[in-house]
RNA sequence: AGAUCCGUAGCUCAGCCUGGUUAGAGCACUACACUGAUAAUGUAGGGGUCAGCAGUUCAAAUCUGCUCGGGUCUACCA
């Protein structure tokens, strides 16, 4: 037996894992993984693209390990599991960072700097921190290909994308609109959800507000207004409505009321011109505008000066009763006539000025009537969209009001000039309306509004022209689909991703940039052609029949090589030519970057034009399994699904874990600026990638947001993988010693002995626990389970009980029986692990494998998962285990109340026990329970009356449901018992309570009875087990606890001198009358225990050490033997 | 504003789905013990209005509703 485990000289997991990985580099470990599946059924993973324009951080370290573990497990399992590698390399945050190192805004881009030359920028930028996610990648032991990653701009990738674009423009559903989108004037420029949510985009402002009026037409539809108000001497009836946008209301087109909104028709008087008006508004905002005191009082005696402006119901009516209700333009001019708006829609049906109804509406501000102008809210869009009434857009794109709108024309809505004379012409409006009889109440309002991050100016919403996916088409499928797949967690699932398809818009692609997928759609000026590109040969044979058709020097560089390069400026310089024969140009969108990523299960394989057969077969799709942080639940998650259902008819993934975000130890989202990141780097080089793995998996649930501690690792470190470290290398020291190399047969379970079955149950009890939870997806319950098998039962319970098997004695049969079950332990704990802690895992699996060769693998992620054994399963082994350890411990605190230490033999334990079986799974652990506590004999009580003290109460589950009610009355009855009537009601199975004067049967499943009391004994008792101590030591006793004190001190010497374990020993002693007896007595005993051959006591000493046995000094001396 | 997750010991978390009468664990703290696993370990102790309020129930940390606090996502609107 040559080979030996080998030891670790102490537990420092990063150098551990220096040498795994460099073993793995060395035999290609990662590859051969997935090599010695081939043929097996795949398990299909997505890796979700990182961008390497930033650095990686803790977040992505946890969203990683949770992918590796699945990916490590499923190998293990016996799948395939391919997990190619990509990198997200387009869209604005690239571009941000590029215009930040060149020091340029957007407008600079193509004057200052060259398109050609900024997306070359951008090209270089994007990869710019590829070194750090390798290292990081392969320092945390994330397998995953990167020599063959797909990255999204290449042009294969690019090419896949038109393809799915032109699919979608052929079924359809890819079109061109208008939407309303927030702009700044001041940069000229839209902006993206994101620069909006940039900090301090949103600023407290104080706006001039409006309460507008809008004169109402009388005719048949309003009929039962103007009948309310009668033949006053002014019959007028107005709408109010709110606004924070005065500059909006010369585009008003509509009023929106809320359906089921109770509205109330106020007769009183306008507060600037005390001219009597009766006004609409919704009823809960009365109060807003009018004072309780103020009802049904003094209409003749109004006078302008006074305050307490009278009001009074006329009428009621839900917000239903007034669509169609027409009314009179608040601010008509040249360009904002009836006939301009009908021409602008090209469309003499559209009808403005009119009430619509519409949800959004509600009654927290203003009046419950909307102020609408389709050109400048999302929702006046829509609702505008719905009762075609048009649309106009009275302020161009620079912020200023058009020609034709009289004094306004021309004028600035807001100060983006910086014009420090600049005159508010929402002020002027107001004073207008004012002066016309259509103000209800001027005021400041403060409210929170977008602003530009680069220009600090408040921001419009602005309709657009935007290419759109027509994601709603397909809606009802996709929330069919959704409902198949599994998410963890559920809710998430259910709740956030349900709801928002529920409330699924079509998808905005496009995007104003220029690094990014070029929307392959190509236009004639007019508009009246176009034509959707599906590839690169489609658009090269275009490049050359229109220079065909054109002629002249269309196209010329690219008619000899074609594109070569899929981004702008390139594909923006080629003209196409129309079926007609007119030129077309590309529209300048780009493709949202979230296309980009949620076509990468078929752009990662160029499909279709290579790879057909990975996706069509199903093969490479859908994905069994994707992971990533729950913000990309709108994102990732949404895209990957909607193009599935919209190009497949599939869902895109069958499982997807959607982790919780990293926060610092206070529960604080890290940022830089608050300096609380934490750097993944320093703390795998600190403590391991498998202390950090480990600590961010077992910490939290996944999706729980996970406080980040470095003291979490710390523990981690020292509790569980310091332990497993002293469990092997405990293991290792004595099988080096005794050549255990499991070369032995296998010694069946009903060979071994009580504690190796129980140890060998509860190993196989938590492989099925493990299994079931990984399968689950809940590594977290997976990793606690081990943890807990690990200290609890293996370390603390297991060896501990069984040390001197292994030490003492000869190599035979129970020896051997105790390495196979520990070494068996190891092996299979090892094998648990791996998916979570790659590292250490395959280092204790390499160095027992190195000697066993049970494995024909070179690591352990190339093993096989455990299986769990059913046949090992003994839960009433488990259960009495259990016992056992209960009462040792509770015997263990006796010793502790009485001081008597362990050492000390103790005569006798009593325990109680209440029924058969009790006694029965007793007396199969008595034998650990004495050596573990050190007590010579264990006795028995059945309930013997006077003896024991019991304590009964009520089974409240079993009672409860049968009782209801009564529970109190029974509950306060059974507490009466006396001693007799339990020992009675034991005796007869079952007892008759009086309960309000009605006999009620109780049987014993109905009460729980324990002992509670050994009186004239010292006991403890948990649960339902009580032990009592027989705490008298005789002189027997006390000579045998000498003897093994002395043991000890003997013991503590051979440690000191530094004496081999093997090492044989002469001793002796100083005569000493008090010690004589004990050491004589048990001199057999004493010299097995210390490997002492012969012990003497002697007169005299020279250069022996002192030592102490139960407060006696003694001085010896313990020679080495040669 | 909406959706969602979270709130249990000083800290990190179980328990909640399926309600049951002394609410657990680890860490930290204190004391004692142990010392052929020792960068360990054992025993004991202090420490909780289970965020708050209300409801359902014989019984609520557990179920329901509301409120508060924290996080995230979406939206930002007259």
């Amino acid at each position: 037996m040559s080979v030996k485990y080998r030891e670790f000289s102490g537990l420092n997991l990063p150098t551990i894992e220096k040498e795994i990985l460099q073993k793995w580099e060395e035999s290609n470990a990662f590859e051969k993984s997935i090599d010695l599946r081939e043929g097996a059924e795949p398990f299909v993973f997505y890796e979700g693209p990182p961008s390497a324009n930033g650095l990686p951080g803790i977040h992505h370290v946890i969203s990683r390990t949770l992918k590796d573990l699945v990916c490590r497990y499923k190998t293990m399992q016996g799948f395939q599991v391919k997990r190619k590698g990509g990198w997200d390399t387009h869209g604005l945050p690239v571009e941000l960072g590029v215009e930040k190192e060149l020091g340029i805004t957007k407008e600079d881009i193509g004057k200052k700097i060259s398109v050609e030359d900024y997306n070359q920028k951008c090209r270089e930028a994007v990869l710019r921190y590829k070194d750090k996610w390798d290292e990081i990648t392969k320092k945390m032991g994330y397998w995953v290909d990167l020599n063959d990653p797909y990255i999204t701009f290449e042009n294969n990738y690019i090419e896949t994308l038109w393809w799915m674009l032109k699919r979608l423009y052929d079924k359809g559903l890819l079109y061109e609109s208008v939407s309303i989108q927030p702009y700044s004037p001041g940069a000229g420029t839209g902006l993206s959800s994101h620069e909006l949510n940039q900090p301090g985009t949103y600023k407290n402002v104080k706006d001039t507000s409006v309460v507008a009026m809008f004169k109402a037409v009388e005719n048949e539809k309003s009929k039962f207004l103007f009948d309310t108000v009668g033949d006053q001497q002014s019959a007028e009836v107005f709408f109010l409505a709110w606004t924070t946008t005065p500059w909006t209301l010369p585009s008003n087109l509509g009023l929106t009321a809320g359906p089921n909104i109770d509205y109330v028709l106020v007769k009183t008087f306008s507060p600037y011109t005390h001219l009597p008006v009766n006004v609409i508004l919704a009823k809960a905002l009365l109060g807003k505008y009018f004072k309780p005191e103020g009802e049904n009082a003094g209409f003749e005696n109004y006078s302008e000066g006074d305050k307490l402006l009278p009001w009074q119901i006329l009428a009621e009516f839900k917000g239903s009763d007034l669509e169609g209700i027409e009314y009179e333009q608040l601010l008509p001019y040249e360009a904002n006539s009836l006939k301009n708006i009908q021409s602008i829609g090209d469309d003499e049906a559209i009808k403005p000025f009119r009430v619509i109804l519409g949800d959004f509406v509600t009654t927290e501000d203003g009046t419950g009537i909307v102020h609408t102008s389709p050109a400048f809210g999302a929702d006046d869009y829509k609702v505008g969209k719905k009762y075609n009434i048009g649309i106009l857009t009275m302020v161009d794109r620079q912020g200023k009001f058009v020609d034709g709108l009289g004094e306004f024309s021309n004028r600035f809505v807001k100060n983006y000039k910086d014009d420090k004379s600049y005159e508010d012409v929402n002020v002027d409006i107001c004073v207008k309306l004012k002066k016309e009889n259509r103000a209800f109440k001027v005021e400041k309002y403060e409210h929170t509004y977008p602003h530009c991050w680069r220009t600090d100016k408040p921001i419009l919403y602005y309709p657009l022209d935007a290419w759109f996916i027509k994601t709603t088409a397909l809606k009802d499928r996709m929330v069919e689909l959704n409902k198949t797949i599994n998410w963890k967690p559920k809710s998430t699932g259910e709740g956030r991703f349900g709801n928002w398809l529920e409330n699924m818009v079509d998808w905005n692609l496009s995007r104003s940039r220029f690094w990014g997928t070029p929307l392959p759609v190509w236009k004639t000026e007019d508009g009246s052609e176009q034509i959707c590109i599906g590839s690169i040969e489609e658009l090269n044979s275009g490049i050359r029949k229109a220079n065909e058709v054109l002629g002249g020097n269309v196209n010329e560089n690219y008619l000899h090589e074609g594109i070569l390069d899929l981004h702008k400026p390139y594909v923006d310089e080629i003209v196409l030519v129309s079926p007609t024969g007119k030129p077309m140009k590309r529209v300048p969108d780009l493709v949202d970057v979230w296309f980009d990523s949620g076509a990468m299960p078929y752009a990662q394989w160029h499909y279709p034009f290579e790879n057909k057969d990975l996706v069509d077969g199903k093969k490479t799709f859908p994905a069994d399994f994707i992971c990533e942080g729950v913000d990309q639940t709108r994102g990732w998650f949404y895209t990957l699904h909607a193009l599935g259902v919209l190009l497949f008819d599939n869902v895109a993934y069958k499982t997807v874990v959607s982790n919780g975000l990293v926060l610092d130890k206070n529960g604080n989202k890290m940022s830089k600026r608050l300096g609380n990141v934490v750097d993944p780097f320093q703390t795998i080089d600190k403590f391991g990638a498998d202390a950090t793995r480990w600590y961010l998996i077992t910490n939290a649930s996944p999706w729980d947001n996970l406080k980040f501690d470095i003291g979490g690792i710390q523990e981690v470190q020292r509790k569980f993988f310091g332990t497993l470290y002293n469990t092997y290398q405990f293991f290792s020291l004595y099988s080096n010693l005794d050549g255990f190399a499991f070369k032995e047969v296998y010694i069946p379970l009903e060979q071994r002995s009580e504690i190796d079955r129980w140890i060998l149950s509860s190993l196989n009890t938590l492989v099925k626990t493990v299994t079931e939870s990984m399968d689950d997806y809940e590594p977290t319950q997976a990793g606690r389970a081990v943890e807990e098998f690990v200290d609890e039962h293996l370390s603390n319970w297991y060896v501990r009980l069984c040390r001197r098997r292994f030490w003492k004695g000869e190599y035979e049969q129970d020896k051997i029986a105790a390495y196979q079950t520990l070494y068996e332990c190891l092996e299979t704990v090892v094998r648990l692990i791996a998916p979570i802690s790659p590292f250490f895992s395959d280092a204790v699996f390499q160095n027992l494998n190195a000697v066993t060769n049970r494995f024909k693998v070179e690591s352990v992620h190339h093993a096989n998962f455990p299986k769990s054994n059913a046949d090992a399963i003994d839960i009433a082994l488990e259960e009495r285990m259990q016992l056992a350890q209960d009462a040792s411990s509770l015997i263990l605190s006796i010793r502790k109340k009485v001081n008597i230490k362990v050492r000390q033999p103790l005569q006798k334990v009593l325990i109680p026990v209440l029924n058969s079986t009790m006694k029965e799974q007793l007396s199969k652990v008595e034998d650990l329970i004495k050596s573990e506590v050190n007590v010579k004999e264990i006795e028995y009580l059945t309930a013997t009356e006077g003896f024991i003290n019991k304590r009964i109460k009520p089974n409240f589950i079993a009672l409860g449901k049968r009782l209801g009610s009564k529970m109190k009355t029974v509950s306060a009855e059974i507490g009466k018992l006396s001693q007799q009537d339990i020992s009675r009601f034991e005796k007869e199975e079952k007892f008759i309570l009086e309960v309000d004067g009605e006999p009620l049967i109780l049987r014993l499943a109905d009460v729980e009875i324990s002992a509670e009391d050994i009186p004239g004994w010292s006991v403890a008792s948990k649960g339902t087990l009580t032990v009592a101590l027989d705490i008298t030591i005789s002189n027997e006793l006390r000579k045998e606890g000498e003897a093994r004190e002395f043991v000890n001190r003997i013991q503590n010497l051979r440690k000191d001198s530094g004496f081999e374990v093997t090492d044989r020993i002469n001793i002796n002693i100083v005569e000493n009358e008090r010690l004589v007896h004990s050491i004589n007595d048990y001199k057999n005993y004493i010299c097995a225990e210390i490997l002492a051959d012969s012990i003497d006591f002697v007169p005299e000493i020279s250069d022996g050490t002192q030592i102490e046995v139960n407060d006696i000094l003694l001085k010896v001396s313990v020679i080495k033997k040669a």
